[in-house]
RNA sequence: GGGCGAUUAACUCAGUUGGUAGAGUGCCACCUCGACAAGGUGGAAGUCGUUGGUUCGAGCCCAGUAUCGCCCACCA
């Protein structure tokens, strides 16, 4: 094995390795002890209708970061992984498949046989999705994998039904439904989507009976009409007041219908008289059952029009539109048209247009199981995150209406009511009954419908803990403790489970919903299959590792909001990786002898020697802890990452690296081990706040560092299962954090006057410094810094003003003045321009500041810590700006 | 019809309790120095959509408005 890391990052040569070992150890395995608290995460099961895309990889990292974090905090973290049998979405795949590779339909296979095609389908592609779950790194315990339709879930499905049943809350009914001729299946109301077309109104005249002129309709559905049983007008419409009672002649067909009255036409919209088809639209239903009406219907659910509709039986009802229009038009019947935006609903999956029809189906009554739902929100134990989601819970529950669970699919759970062919009875029960229990025969059938795939998937976080049964699962992990989900399928999805917990165990599912946004493409479209803008998550694995994709998916994004995939941001995470990699390379290196033999390196800081520059970069990690906890805490996973970013980055390579070489290349041999100690303990917390969002990377880094005593506590074979930095309330070192502060700001100018002198990097220069008191006891301590980073050869630090060269370029910060003689390259048109920037800039802000602490209002109701750095700002700016006005002075006499 | 989000540097986006605007990418100049050119150093770049209000003080809070986007809605 090599000794230390490879020059160049290159996440392939480990990233699958790591896995197979975490999985191997069972590293994602979660114990119930009791000695710790659960932490539980359902996964939301993919479909097995294909692979996975951005969107999964979002919200699996998203998810994984907080498992790593909570299972290092000490938790034991569980998350179930699984996979959706996703009825719908699968049959319509495997019939297409069969059809494609076998030319048959379902129907030439038979139910027994297709199941077994879709069975097979399962496998494959469950498969697939379980491979790319690895790839990402995530962290779910394998041995607890479940399929909404293996046994377990079957039973819990089973349970459900039947519960619901007996207490009336599951019932069968012929109501108006959802119905897409092309999936040939009924549809909830969620599985509808809504677009408004283009089409329009013909205003069609009914004739009366008694040869008036009857009554004007408008209607963008011509087809209809011969389910129409009756014309609606509203009873306080002065126009067709008389007309109330009175019948009229659907046209052509002949067929009297009455003019009723009734609330619902809205005297302002169309002629303000409706046309009632009770068999085809949802209000003229509601209608119907007010008034008593007949409801025929004139569509068969393959979209074709049935005998009611005469000469157009069989016909398409689009065609027969067209025709039966013309048809009218031809008879004189039509009196106008009107060009308008019809709102239409389309079938999630196929985008058919959807029919309204009458159908028998099975039922959930919504009203009393929305309560409790609506409450968990209400009182505060269910939150979303961020909050605004809740009101988008919170309406669709408050209008929801009975959700219609069967589905005429064979892919799905099949729903446990059987019928008695002899006398009828209805049997709703757990196991299928071998005789009647009415009446003894045992010619019994099962319903041929199966469930609403979102029934099952409503069961998820119980059901995949075992219940029905009160496993030892259930009992310790349940209820689970936060659920990550996009917004899109909050109604589908999250609502369900809420409602059919809190029926079924009495609890809410669990305390957060942690809302995420969509992944779109680099233009902001929304990735989709039609589009062929799909980026597929393991092609970018294979480009730029696992590690770089979960970095740029967690980070740079807020909560809720929706994504671009950059492959910008992807470099980006990709050389931050590198980075990281690179720096550690340049601890181990230093850690060994020549022959890659650790050195003795202390494990714990207390009783060494700290300079500044340790004091400094332990506090700054320190600080990162708690601000990297804090907002773990609160979800905001981006600003966490964010923030391990710049401190690996900008503090710990930028600066502490830099600031060490000196003492490691030429110090002796007390002084490197105090360089390593803290080296090491730095870049081990450092690698510990990364691990959830960069697993791999870490761990891979962290295998090349010498551990310490491993004990049964903290087994410290991997990160993963280390523990999470705490914060240390000894390590905040403010002198010394100042001291290197100040350092900085020297280094930075001095830097900043040899770029504007176009001094070359290389070349040694001198300073002088002018300071005293406590500013030339800073600059004294800062001096090796200023040295070695801004690569000066020789500092006088004085009091003495006439000890500073007029030769040279010149800098003001915080308590000293900073002169750089740069005698031939010396510019004073450039320098009087670059003080004069400064100067300017200096300017604004005492002006700034003066006229804020001169309000009265400031003073008087400000904060007195905020007034106080605001005079101290104050103070600063002023002093440094007389500085630069002297020096200004001396150069301008100078060109 | 109802609701929500976005509007901040050339581009993509952060900005946690209101207290001198940040990152990544791109751009300019310089740099192969013993972790890293997937790098280093320095720099340019924003009246935070708009109007008004609250406040000592607003990118952030309130009201209105414009543009873009999304969701919901029984839709003759």
């Amino acid at each position: 094995m090599e000794k230390n890391l490879a020059k160049t990052y290159s996440p392939k040569e480990f990233e699958e390795r790591i896995y197979a070992e975490w999985e191997k150890n069972g590293a994602f395995r979660a114990e119930r002890d009791p000695k710790k608290k659960p932490y539980t995460i359902a996964m939301p099961p993919p479909n097995i209708t294909g692979q996975l895309h951005m969107g999964h990889a979002l919200d699996q990292t998203l998810q994984d970061v907080l498992i790593r974090w909570r299972r290092m905090q000490g938790f034991s973290a569980l998350w179930i992984p699984g996979s959706d049998h996703a009825s719908i979405a699968t049959e319509v795949k495997v019939v297409d498949k069969i059809r494609e590779e076998e030319g048959l339909t379902k129907e030439d296979l038979g139910r027994e046989e297709f199941l077994k095609r879709a069975w097979q389908w399962k496998e494959l592609y469950g498969g697939k999705i379980t491979e790319q779950v690895r790839k990402l790194g995530n962290s779910c315990d394998w041995s607890r994998e479940r399929f909404t339709m293996d046994e377990g879930c079957n039973k819990a499905v089973i349970e459900m039904f039947v519960k619901l049943y007996d207490k009336g809350l599951i019932y069968r009914g012929n109501r108006l439904i959802n119905w897409c001729p092309e999936c040939g299946t009924s549809l909830s109301d969620a599985e509808v989507e809504h677009e408004d077309k283009n089409g329009k109104y013909w205003y069609f005249r009914y004739p009366a009976k008694d040869g008036g002129e009857g009554i004007v309709v408008a209607t963008s559905r011509p087809e209809t009409m011969f389910g129409d049983v009756a014309i609606a007008v509203h009873p306080e419409d002065e126009r067709y007041k008389d007309m109330i009672g009175k019948t009229v002649i659907l046209p052509l067909v002949g067929r009297e219908i009455p003019i009723i009255a009734d609330e619902y036409p809205d005297p302002e919209k169309g002629t303000g008289a409706v046309k009632i088809t009770p068999a085809h639209d949802p209000n003229d239903f509601q209608v119907g059952e007010r008034h008593h009406l007949e409801r025929p219907s004139c569509i068969n659910p393959d979209a074709k029009m049935n005998g009611l509709a005469g000469k157009y039986e069989g016909l398409d009802r689009f065609e027969c539109r067209k025709k039966w229009a013309a048809e009218l038009e031809e008879a004189g019947y039509l009196v106008k048209t009107e060009d308008k935006v019809i709102p239409s609903g389309e079938c999630y999956r196929c985008s058919t247009i959807i029919e309204s029809m009458l159908s028998d189906q099975w039922f959930v009554a919504m009203e009393e199981l929305a309560k409790p739902a609506i409450e968990a929100a209400k009182s505060g134990q269910l939150v979303h995150v961020p909050d605004r989601f809740e009101k988008i819970y919170l309406h669709w529950l408050e209008n929801i209406r009975d959700w219609c669970i069967s589905r005429q699919l064979w892919w799905g759970h099949r729903i446990p009511a059987y019928y008695c062919d002899d006398c009828g009875e209805l049997i709703v029960q757990t196991e299928a009954p071998v005789v009647c229990s009415k009446c003894g025969s045992s010619k019994i059938r099962q319903d041929e419908d199966v469930l609403d795939t979102w029934f099952s998937s409503g069961l998820w976080p119980f059901s995949t803990l075992g219940w029905p049964e009160e496993s030892e699962d259930y009992r310790y992990f349940y209820p689970t403790d936060v659920l990550v989900t996009g917004y899109d399928i909050i109604f589908f999805w999250v609502v369900r489970m809420v409602f059919s917990a809190i029926e079924m165990t009495g609890e809410i599912p669990f305390k957060y919903v942690y809302v995420h946004g969509l992944v779109r493409d680099a233009e902001g479209r929304k990735m989709s299959k039609s589009l062929g803008n799909g980026i597929d998550p393991l092609e970018i694995i294979d480009q730029y590792g696992a590690d770089a994709l979960r970095f740029m998916l967690t980070t740079g994004i807020s909560p809720g909001n929706d994504m671009r995939f950059k492959t910008d941001k992807l470099e980006s995470s990709r050389n931050f990786a590198n980075k990281l990699w690179n720096a550690s390379r340049f601890v181990i290196m230093n850690l060994q002898d020549e022959e890659g033999n650790f050195l003795e390196t202390p494990e714990f800081m207390e009783g060494l020697e700290l300079r500044d520059e340790d004091k400094w970069i332990l506090s700054r990690v320190n600080s990162a802890v708690q601000y990297i906890t804090d907002n773990l805490e609160k979800f905001e996973l981006s600003l966490a990452g964010q923030r391990i970013y710049e401190v690996i980055w900008n503090e710990f390579c930028d600066w502490y690296i830099e600031l060490v070489k000196n003492r490691l290349y030429q110090g002796d041999e007390q002084e490197k081990k105090v360089v390593r100690a803290v080296l090491v303990h730095a870049l081990k917390d450092m690698l510990k706040l990364l691990h959830p969002f960069m697993p791999f990377l870490t761990e891979e880094i962290y295998s090349y560092l010498p551990k310490g005593t491993p004990d049964a506590d903290n087994p410290e074979d991997f990160l993963m299962k280390g523990a999470w930095p705490v914060v240390d309330g000894q390590l905040e070192y403010p002198e010394e954090v100042k001291r290197i502060e100040t350092a900085m700001e020297a280094i930075k100018s001095i830097r900043n006057i040899r770029a504007e002198a176009e001094a070359a990097p290389g070349r040694k220069l001198r300073a002088v410094i002018l300071a005293d008191g406590e500013g030339a006891a800073v600059m004294e301590s800062c001096r090796r810094y200023i040295m070695s980073l801004a690569n000066i050869t020789e500092i006088l630090i004085t009091a003495d003003k006439t000890e500073t060269p007029e030769e040279a370029m010149s800098a003001v910060i915080s308590g000293a003045e900073i002169f750089i003689p740069l005698d031939d390259l010396l510019d004073y048109k450039a320098e009087f321009e670059r003080l004069s920037r400064e100067k300017k800039k200096l300017e604004e802000e005492v002006d700034r500041l003066e006229k804020k602490l001169s309000n009265e209002g400031f003073v008087a109701k400000a904060p007195a810590n905020i007034i106080a750095e605001e005079r101290e700002k104050a103070a600063g700016y002023r002093d440094k700006l007389d500085k630069i006005r002297d020096r200004l002075e001396l150069v301008a006499r100078k060109c």
